[in-house]
DNA sequence: CGTTAGCTTGAGGCCTATCAATCATAGTGG
DNA sequence: CCACTATGATTGATAGGCCTCAAGCTAACG
């Protein structure tokens, strides 16, 4: 049980650090979210992450590894909607009815800790009500800026965008230091988040690395000036930060 | 007053539509949601909605006309990640920070309400969040969808799909007869919204029209044939409603 | 050592952007 | 009543970014 409380304790640290914006949490409220966890789920690489449709009970956070909501359409193109970051929910604005559209996928393994949100509730309603509404504003920012980047960025941009973003994000839960992070999307799934095929992704990443404004060996990535890549992506660090 | 309270009454009825998925209000409900209205502000065409940021004591919902919330690139590109019609709130997921990045404006002459958040809670704090949730979830599926339709569809797809939706969302708060409405954009804010030049959308216009697809005479739209256009667009109408 | 997944490279073509001009309509002021 | 203007829609020619198809390459793995 001590090892099962530290376990939750430890998944329960890149959520603190992601809603932290929302207002820091005192000691009291952590306990809250971190007695609240019922399990935790390992999931192998490319396995759907087992979210519950609306009304749902539970909180499901990614706590390890990456994830990704996609749609695809009728002629077997594929867009990913969503990309999920240790600290980030999996659930919520999943519909009543159309879960079968957009499933949460696992990339590499990963990890989910299913919470109980009446537990939460109990010890910090307005907190909880709070986070989760930060939440998903968050996610709403982030959505609007992928909109712009899909809508008026070339190619180049948007791959400088992305890795711009998914820095930042990973940055924020303590997953990126010094321009360094890990990303295990195939370049496939990456044309898949930006619209592009597979083939151009390529060429991009090619001419992004000739130009010195990154280094990317899946799965590492290395930013070695963010700076620059910002300005080759128009990236500007707040717009999808609260 | 009674005047006063009477239009009240008219301006929550696209509200009432639009959240009625969430769960149908009763009578009571409706009451808090139309005493909470402050005031009515009439505004021109291509105005900015004066929407306050973060944390606000006040819910703005679009009673009459179009806006949109657009967010420009330094080279002078525009997007359009948000279109909003009558019923539809104007506010929420502004950051703290960075409502000068995507401000909202409106398309021709509209009306937005104004209601005074704790009034509506003090009669129904349930009711309000879950309307509110549901709300932002719709938003957040209507993102979603676009972003599919940006990132994998072509410009004829995305034109069809983009009417489609408005069709639906307009129908849905009873603005849409017969495959018969009313669109105020322009051919450049239709590029802006789906990430194509003017040229083009007009040019793609010009063919659905020819395909006997769509009329279109801005400002009026009639779909002669859901069915076809939702084929051409990949539409599910589901896929962006609760 | 064959197989597989993912990355790389090349050639050709299409979709959409760009640049530029014309047209239609409505509003304005003399 | 008629220039004059402004906004938006339309049309044409050209260019370019990205897609498509196809093949070869690499590394990991049983």
């Amino acid at each position: 049980m001590a090892t099962r409380r530290g376990s939750a304790e430890k998944a329960c640290e890149p959520l603190f650090a992601r809603i932290a914006p929302a207002g820091p949490l005192d000691a009291d409220e952590r306990r809250a979210f971190i007695d609240a966890v019922v399990e935790i789920l390992p999931i192998d690489n490319d396995r759907p992450v087992p979210v519950r449709s609306w009304p749902s009970f539970h909180l499901h956070v990614l706590v390890e590894g990456w994830a990704y909501r996609a749609q695809s359409l009728p002629d077997g193109a594929r867009q990913i909607t969503d990309v999920l970051l240790p600290g980030d929910f999996c659930g919520f604005a999943l519909s009543t009815s159309h879960d079968s559209f957009q499933d949460v996928r696992t990339c590499g393994h990963a990890r989910v800790a299913v919470l109980r949100k009446d537990v939460v509730a109990a010890r910090g309603p307005a907190m909880l009500g709070r986070s989760l509404q930060w939440a998903r504003d968050a996610e709403a920012r982030i959505l609007r800026s992928r909109l712009v980047s899909l809508g008026r960025q070339d190619a180049r941009a948007r791959v400088a965008y992305f890795l711009s973003e998914m820095h930042d994000r990973l940055r924020d839960v303590g997953l990126a230091e010094g321009g360094t992070f890990t990303c295990p999307l195939t370049q496939e799934q990456l044309g898949d988040v930006l619209g592009l095929t597979p083939v151009h992704v390529n060429r991009v990443l090619q001419k992004l690395r000739a130009d010195g404004l990154i280094v990317f060996n899946r799965p590492d990535v290395v930013i070695p000036d963010l700076a620059r890549l910002h300005a080759v992506a128009n990236f500007d660090g707040g717009s999808f930060e609260g």
